[in-house]
This record gives C-alpha cells, structure tokens and sequence, in this order.
RNA sequence: GGCGCUAUCGUCUAGUGGUUAGGACACAGGAUUUUCAUUCCUGCAACCGGAGUUCGAUUCUCCGUAGCGCUACCA
C-alpha cells in the first residue's frame, strides 16, 4: 500500500478562463501538496462537448502559470514532445496520462462495460417525457425514482445488460446508469467536515456513461482518481452532497483490484477535502461570472501583482493563527520574479493545514486585496515596478530619467495606475489661484507667501546643484539614493528657512506644493524640486 | 419539498467551560507643527435565537431560525 504518497490533482472544465474560485482551490491544493511533500497534477474534464472552447485550456494555464501554480504534472504549456493536443494546443507530461478527459473515452468504456459485467450498470431508456412522470410521482409519493425496475418492465434485461459498443448504437439513445446498492445510511469522511451521515434511500441510480459516448463527471472521477492514484481530492463544497455516491463507486469499481490506497472511506477511495465557496463582495450567492471580477488574468492585467493575489486568496478560509498576514518581506523581493512566487507559496505551505480551514464561506474583500496589493509595490524596486507596468501598459511613455516614477510608487494601488502622480512632472498643469490658497490664510497671503518662498526656492537652486554634484561623484548606480538625499537636502533648506523667520508651515508650503504639482493632492514639494532641474524651477 | 453543510465586529478571522472575546482590512479621530498618502497612536464595532447539561456557556447537546449547496445525459 502507497498510502504515504501524497497526491492529489485540480481538474478544472475549461469554461474559458480561470474563475478567482478555482484559482483558489489550486493554490490551496498546491499549498497542501508542498506542506505535505506531494505532487499534485492538472487534469482537463472536458466531458461536457456542449461547452467547448479551443482556448480555454490556453487561457487558464496561462492565468494559473502567471500566479505561479503551473502543474508539474498533467497538461502544460511547456513543449514536453509528448501528448500534444490539437484542439487546446496544449501538451502534457507525466506517468500516468492521458491528462485530457476527451483523450480517455476507451477507458470509460472499459470501465463501463466492467460494470455492466458485474450488472453494477445497466443502460437506461426513459425518454425525456417519461422521467418527467416519474419525477411527478416521486413528488407524492415521496420516495426515489427506480429506474431499474421502469427499465425491466420497458426493455427487460437483454437490452439492459447489452455491452457499451452495442448500447452507444443502439437508436434509443439509453444511458447507461449506475445501480446503487442501497443501505439505509452511508457513512462518509471528509477531511475537513469529519463524518457525513448520508441517507441512501432518496438516492436514484445515475447516469455515468451519456449516449454520446462521454462519461459524466462521476464515472470520469471514479476512473482516473484511481488509475492515478490521487490519494486526496481536494474540491468545491457544492460536491459534498454527491459524496456517497462517489465513495460507493469507487467502491464497486475498484473492489477486486489492486490496493492502490486504504481510506476511512473504504478500499481505493481516496481521502476527500470539499473547500468552502467564496462569495461575492454583495450579496450571498458564491461569485459567477454575472458579478463581473470572476476572471483571475483581468485582475493581473489591471496591475494587481500576483505576490498580492496569492497571499490574499491563500486567507480566503484559511488563517495560520497567528498575527502574520504578509508571507513576503523587503528582502524576498531583491530576488527574480518566479523565485520570489515560490518562496511565498514555500512560506505559506509552512503554515499551512487542513485544520485551518475555514468550513463557513468566506466573502471576497477588495479593500483588503488592495492593501496587499499596497504593500507589495511598496516593496517593488524602482525598476521592476516601473518594467512591470509598463508591460501592463505598454502604450505608457518612459522618461529615460525614471526617478518621477518613484512618486508613483509610493501612492499607487494598482501597477496600472502609472502615472497618476508623475503626471505632474511630465504633464504639468498651472493651478487655479483658488487652489494656491491655503485654508488658513486669506489668498492674497498665499500668493505673498507663494512669491516669497519662490525667491528663497530659487536662491538656493545653486547651492542644491552643488550638493548634487558631490553626490554625483559618490553614488553609485543606485538613483534612489540619490533622490532621496536631494529631497532631504530640499527639507532641511526649506525647513531651516521657514524656522529662522518664524514662519508656519502650511502657509508656504501648500501654496508651494500646489504651484509645483499643479495639483490639490500630489506629493510633496520637497520630491518634486528634487526631480525638476534648476530650469524647470526657474 | 427532500437531503447536506454552515453560523464570532461591516468584511476576513483568532480564541476559551470562567478572557477587559484578540488581530487584520474598512471606518472615525489624533500626532508627525505640509495637503492626499505613508508611518505612529487612539477609538468604533461581534459570539443568530430558545431550551438542556453545568456552580458557570460564546464554547458541549438538542430544537429552531437564517444563509448557502445538491436534488441533470453540467462540472
């Protein structure tokens, strides 16, 4: 028995993109994984041919990559020569593939046929219209539907037991369902929620094999988790309700075959761990794609970093115990981009188990999303901040000085946000008079004491020159330095200034700061001298 | 309707059979004798209801209530 190896696996549809749910639940079931020294894989349940798109497989790799949670197992981007897809223009790598449901039919159909063998499965012929009266009878008699024994009394046994070759051609169109062996009561176990009574006799034999030939969801599970050998599915709550039937698949699939794993949930039945939804920032309802914001890669290309983005989601149901809340410091940022991403999620595996979970939902907090985000950029060398927006922005100009960037830096919550306060160096715009006046004083003061401060401004231009000289000879590569000694040189000119006449603060220095922003709010007047040259001033 | 899950500040959550029920975001106020911001400080604010067990329940049990989920040839 392998029962010490740790596995486990996400097997999104491909809807189109990378939902923020299903983002989640990689990262927790990635952070599961490293704190237990797993592997986890990434397989594609594409059995729904209703809902196919060519790029959907494309866009949520790229989006799980981009926040770091690229599979090593399972369907890549990555050209591995091996298990191209044609449709997706994906490849896959690992033992234990295909990784691509569409690419599995034969072994749905040998597993089906196994269990038409064991007469676990028959194949079922109401059509639409006659389980539309079954239901109805249900609702007054208040018991489950037999489908087994409306298809004994519709086509007898013959044509119930017929292999799947003969029951995919068959012109009725049957599906073929599983027949549940009914206890009063299922016990079942759930890593997170303990032990789930569930009552067994509401419950109708289900479909597993469709009539055009693709499995349904459960058959598709019940198959590859085994063949696989996932050791633990970590998935949404809203499974948890179809558990039993799941475990007792398993059971009956898997009874006489090699013991690839033993659970509380029997022989061959992996452990299970269902997540709590999110909810949307309103409203009670988990997110859907009516809320808008449910689409990961628009979030990363408005300018949230994924650093942020990881982190934040990582405590949506989950929290250490501790005061900790960001998992990444000032010195993991002096390192590459996707090294960095993988200490963070090293960082927070740490920390990370199953008992820490949150079982209640848990709503989606922008405002908090924001702070991270905040604090991350803040963390950002001057040059990456400004090269990761602009690749976010690639229409957005870059001054071959780069040091206005750094008043942005310091304010933005977003990477696109760019510009929104260097603006004032490179687009400067003369402020209204009304704006000039400061709340304490009348206007005629502010213009006065603009005028004034102006003169001093400009008489020490020389001196500062100087001091910027010497530095010129001392600093290093390193501008920011730099900047900031210039800055500090500006305030204590200012400031020494403003003391030895005795003069407050805010009387000159908003109508200063106003006059060289062009702007109510903007950084500080101190900043912004350091960035202009003497010309600019004068 | 049936079945299942859940329930602590506005939000994410910590926590305990006896606590001033803790932190973060948000919000409000103050300080940094320069605005917005940053930083720092302070404040505001919560155990769904009822019964039982107990000397004592937010915590344990039961019953309600509410919310959510499932009840497909969707996942």
């Amino acid at each position: 028995m392998n029962s010490k190896i740790f596995r486990t696996r996400q097997a999104p549809s491909p809807t189109g993109y990378l939902h923020l749910g299903t983002a989640r639940t990689v990262l927790f079931t990635d952070l599961i994984t490293r704190h237990n020294q797993g592997q986890w894989f990434l397989r594609i349940e594409d059995t729904d041919q209703k809902r196919l798109q060519g790029d959907a497989v494309v866009n949520l790799l790229t989006a799980l990559e981009g926040l770091g949670l690229a599979a090593k197992e399972g369907v890549t981007l990555q050209d591995t020569q091996k298990g191209f897809n044609e449709f997706y223009n994906v490849y896959q790598q690992g033992d234990f593939g295909p990784y691509i449901q569409s690419e599995r039919l034969e072994l749905y159909h040998k597993y089906a046929q196994k269990l038409i063998d064991m007469r676990a499965g028959y194949w079922a012929f109401e059509t639409i219209e006659e389980k539309e009266e079954l239901k109805k009878i249900k609702d007054v008699t208040k018991s489950a539907i037999d489908y087994y024994k409306f298809n004994i009394e519709k086509v007898g046994e013959e044509k119930m037991y017929q292999s799947v070759e003969q029951g995919l051609k068959d012109d009725n169109r049957p599906t073929l369902r599983f027949r549940l062996q009914r206890p009063e009561t299922i016990q079942v176990f759930d890593e997170l929620l303990g032990k789930v009574k569930i009552d067994l006799s509401l419950e109708e034999d289900f479909t597993i094999l469709k009539s055009d030939g693709f499995p349904t969801y459960a058959l598709a599970h019940v198959v590859d988790d085994y063949l696989m050998q996932t050791s633990l599915v970590i998935r949404a709550q809203e499974w948890m309700p179809s558990l039993a039937r799941h475990v007792m698949l398993f059971q009956t699939m898997w009874e006489d075959c090699e013991i690839v794993m033993e659970t509380k949930n029997g022989k061959n039945v992996p452990e299970y761990l269902h997540l709590s939804f999110i909810l949307g920032e309103t409203g009670n309802k988990k997110m859907s794609k009516r809320d808008g914001n449910v689409n990961m890669q628009d979030y990363l290309d408005k300018g949230y970093l994924p650093e942020a983005v990881v982190n934040y989601l990582a405590f949506l149901g989950w929290n250490p115990g501790t005061d900790k809340e960001l998992y990444l410091n000032k010195e993991d940022f002096e390192l590459p981009f996707a090294q960095r991403l993988e200490k963070l999620l090293d960082n927070l595996a740490v920390d990370f188990s199953i008992d820490k979970l949150s079982k209640s939902p848990a709503r989606i907090n922008f405002k908090k999303l924001d702070w991270f985000n905040r604090e991350y950029i803040k963390m950002l060398s001057l040059e990456e901040f400004i090269d990761r927006a602009q690749k976010l922005k690639p229409d957005f100009e870059i001054d071959s000085n780069n040091l206005p960037y750094i008043l942005d830096k310091n304010r933005v919550t977003l990477l696109t946000d760019i510009g929104l306060e260097s603006d004032c160096i490179f687009n400067y715009q003369k402020p209204l008079n009304e704006d000039v006046k400061w709340k304490k004083i009348s206007l005629q003061e502010s213009l006065d004491n603009l005028q004034q401060i102006s003169e001093f401004v400009i008489s020490k231009l020389d001196e500062v020159e100087n001091y910027t000289n010497t530095l010129n000879k001392e600093t290093k590569p390193l501008q920011i330095d730099k900047f900031i000694d210039i800055v500090k040189k500006w305030e204590d000119i200012v400031k020494n200034w403003l003391s030895q006449n005795d003069y407050q603060a805010g009387n000159f220095l908003w109508p200063l700061r106003v006059k060289l922003s062009g702007k109510v709010k903007s950084p500080s007047p101190f900043e912004i001298l350091a960035l202009l040259d003497s010309d600019q001033i004068r």
